[in-house]
DNA sequence: CGCAGTTTTGATTCATCTCAATTTGTGTGG
DNA sequence: CCACACAAATTGAGATGAATCAAAACTGCG
């Protein structure tokens, strides 16, 4: 059973700043939590978040059985999330970076059921679940919008699954660097010329395949020209061609 | 790209009751929506849901991009949902049972993104959501139930992609007859002896295998005495055996 | 009874995995 | 600052599990 080891070991404990995070000052606040809120809404939630929690790169935001007490709103860095079952198989469901929501899987049964690990120095928002739901019985507009967030993440999950239940090894990485491409995109970053922050082995479990698989395909694309690749460093040429690996589902 | 067809065609428009549903009396009540309130409580949500809605064997109780108003909370039947991509593959992310609540992918974006199709004759109670987001704000447990719904659905989808990223087509079957076995269990059903509503197509599909493996795998196991299978009808003898395939992940 | 849809089974192909060797990159300590 | 050691990535050759293509058998419905 191969283990994804974190870069530097596992769970120390993280520092957490008193620094009060203010929603209604970040530069985040279209992507994040606040979104469509009011700005005296958004103060309730300035009062709400408590603290953030810088994360060293392989230290984890939280870890599987923990007990869960408060989401995460990633500020800066970017992170994986992975499950591992009883029999020791391990499967990184998702990379998050700045701006999105971490930990609602512990909602169901107070406690998590996946590590969220950060793949480079990281700061999170600590949300105070409790609480948030508290406030949120006063907010509509914030309790809903926290259903938004959930539900998208029922439907990012969909797309996972058609992703690893009916694609070839290189419609999945197209896809793949694709997505990552666009929300970074979204996020004001080079959509074309970016730095993966995890490795080929984190890739293949993300995408169900063995690194090298995800090795010898983005070789295959470099030759092809649809993308320059250098270690981690990515450069897609031809976006449409990527477009194209997709819809040539055979 | 085949395609799934319900067994009979499509979207007709069903039938529904006036009959108002009362989740006091509902026999589900400890698997479904009202879990964990109390009877006072109870009497609120018996208020909100309005109606039922029958679905004949192969209806859609809900189509991808149709306007997203309700949850809805099987009452009785089998359902099936799936996504279909812009390339027009098609996955089954789920199959759904009694007090099962179904159709919250559509909150994200106020329309549903995957199809809900009955694969038996079936009753579903009508959820109006945002009645029920406006009752929750007046009883937190209410609420909390409503996150924890949503948070096990993404835990659950957490399996799934497990399944579909590190088994092998054996170990997916294995997962896929337990997690069935232990549901069906759970609501009286026995957990050893039941009738898949299924086709064999849609079982590849939720699996990310072709049908001939579910059909060869199912075949593999019977040889092995681990289960009877006639069509659609299934005896597990040794469910032990079946989650010793699980264990043994190559 | 016959037909259409579903399932089973067989033979073959192919994509991905596995195992192994090499190259490249990264961080550490002299 | 360089050399060394270790981790990560690449590449190759061969094995294998599942897909594909094809045909036959079963089931249920009109």
């Amino acid at each position: 059973m191969t283990q994804i080891k974190p870069q530097t070991q596992g769970n120390t404990t993280p520092i957490t700043h008193s620094l009060r995070a203010a929603c209604s000052q970040c530069s985040l606040r279209e992507l994040c939590l606040p979104l469509g809120l009011s700005d005296g809404e958004l103060e309730h939630i300035d009062a709400l978040i408590g603290a953030r929690k810088r994360i060293k790169r392989g230290q984890h935001l939280y870890s599987a059985n923990e007990a869960f007490s408060a989401i995460y709103a990633i500020r800066s860095g970017f992170f994986k999330t992975c499950v591992t079952d009883e029999e020791g198989r391990d499967q990184v469901t998702g990379f998050q970076m700045a701006g999105e929501i971490l930990g609602m899987d512990g909602i169901s049964n107070d406690k998590h059921t996946c590590d969220a690990v950060a793949l480079e120095d990281s700061e999170a928002c600590i949300i105070p679940f409790n609480e948030l739901e508290r406030l949120s019985t006063q907010i509509p507009s914030l309790q809903h919008h926290i259903h938004k967030v959930m539900s998208r993440e029922i439907v990012r999950d969909h797309g996972v699954m058609m992703l690893l239940g009916t694609m070839r090894a290189e419609e999945r990485l197209a896809a793949f660097l694709l997505n990552l491409s666009q929300r970074l995109a979204s996020r004001g970053y080079a959509a074309g010329d970016f730095h993966l922050r995890m490795m080929r082995e984190e890739i293949g479990s993300y995408l169900g395949l063995k690194l090298e698989t995800v090795s010898r395909t983005f070789s295959k694309f470099q030759e092809e020209g649809l993308i320059q690749v250098q270690q981690r460093h990515i450069r897609i040429s031809d976006p449409a061609g990527l477009k194209r690996i997709m819809e040539s589902c055979s």
